[in-house]
DNA sequence: TTGCCAACATACTCCTCGGTATGTAATCTT
DNA sequence: AAGATTACATACCGAGGAGTATGTTGGCAA
């Protein structure tokens, strides 16, 4: 067990691991990467520093670790669908409503990556860890290429408005990403109340690059 | 000169405090409220944190005054539209062009305020300016409510697809205000660049919302 | 011209926090 | 069962940075 520490990237995803990622995401997705301390992620795991340091070498290597385990689980996901059955539309709507509803489902992980690396990175620690970042933003990119992929067939097939494929995917990604901004899990919600978002926020955003009349 | 200093709402924009804010925005744009330092707004102005520490008790309270100077500027230019002539449809598109717009051409006060108060400050500062962020959510609140009326006008008058007025301004104002995090602003890009962009933006963010048919 | 004050610069304090070095109990190996 | 290793906790260090206390200079009033 614990094949490597060596490389932050696709890790096997050690248990003890994991649950440090989710405290972290916690904390992080409450005060940013900069004014989260070690040792307030520590304190949500009802433990110490050493714990951390045991597992990660840097806060940053440890934030790196929250944005792939995001990235991975929306890819994991959504890849499926986008290459499934169905024409572009029914396609990119299916991804979207999950896409959205991963979003809430897991948000504390799923917020932080869509804060992203904001250069609050980029100029903390700047380029020490330029090699990882670079391919956390490919991670990104990649993913962001699923759908521009998709919106791009639909396109092509006379279904979508005629715009650039990576310019249209902007809004589209907006409609639904906004989400990590303003909602705020209520208790009492159901799961119908999660879906029910999910779709109001896909039909805006598909009906923002639907070409013509819908119902 | 120098109205007041007591009180970091609504200030009259003294002429030395407009550039300290500007350069402000370009450094919280860049690291984010915690991993700017007093000093580094300080070089990009190239003076020292005595300059700073003159006009503003705190960084806390500069970068409020950031978020002031954005939302004023919002609302002045976009409530006269919001009130103006045409049906609701035609309001809003306009509201939303503008908005767009104007988030590109002041990005980094826009961008600064856009990406809010986010925890970070509650965090980090928390009860002490609890009066003054208030203020600030309301200011903002008051903004979103602009769109909203606009928008459930649209409503009743079965221009738009029926939704809570609150929920529909989510994807719309996602839409919109995802360029923050995507745009960047590239040397040789006129005017028209970014009034293409604007246009695109409120292209799908408009039809999200219009109900049936459009060319 | 002199005193006063605004508008800064300089120098210092103090505390937080990232990271490390070291200790220690449990578990595993042989 | 006796080292060795894992999985942490504890104790410490050093840097960075917010805020302050104290100069210093130029303009303006009387």
């Amino acid at each position: 067990m614990d094949a490597d520490t060596s490389s932050p990237i696709s890790l096997t995803g050690n248990e003890a691991r994991d649950e440090i990622v989710r405290a972290a995401a916690e904390v992080f997705m409450e005060f940013g990467f900069a004014a989260t301390s070690i040792d307030a992620v520590a304190e949500r795991l009802g433990a110490t520093k050493g714990r951390i340091y045991h597992y990660y070498r840097s806060k940053a290597e440890l934030y790196f670790d929250v944005q792939i385990a995001a990235m991975e689980k929306l890819a994991r996901e959504i890849e499926p669908i986008a290459k499934g059955a169905g024409n572009a539309a029914e396609r990119l709507e299916a991804m979207a409503l999950r896409h959205a509803t991963i979003l809430m489902e897991d948000l504390p992980v799923q917020k932080v990556a869509v804060r992203g690396l904001e250069r609050e990175l980029l100029g903390a620690v700047a380029a020490r860890h330029a090699k990882t970042l670079r391919s956390i933003i490919r991670l990104r990119d990649d993913y962001e290429q699923i759908f521009a992929e998709v919106i791009d067939d639909g396109i092509r097939a006379g279904l979508f408005v005629d715009l650039p494929p990576r310019l249209a995917t902007k809004p589209f990604f907006g409609a639904l990403n906004w989400l990590t901004v303003w909602y705020v899990p209520r208790r009492l919600q159901t799961a119908e109340d999660i879906a029910e978002i999910a779709r109001t926020l896909t039909g805006c955003a598909m009906r923002g690059i639907l070409k013509g009349a819908q119902l």
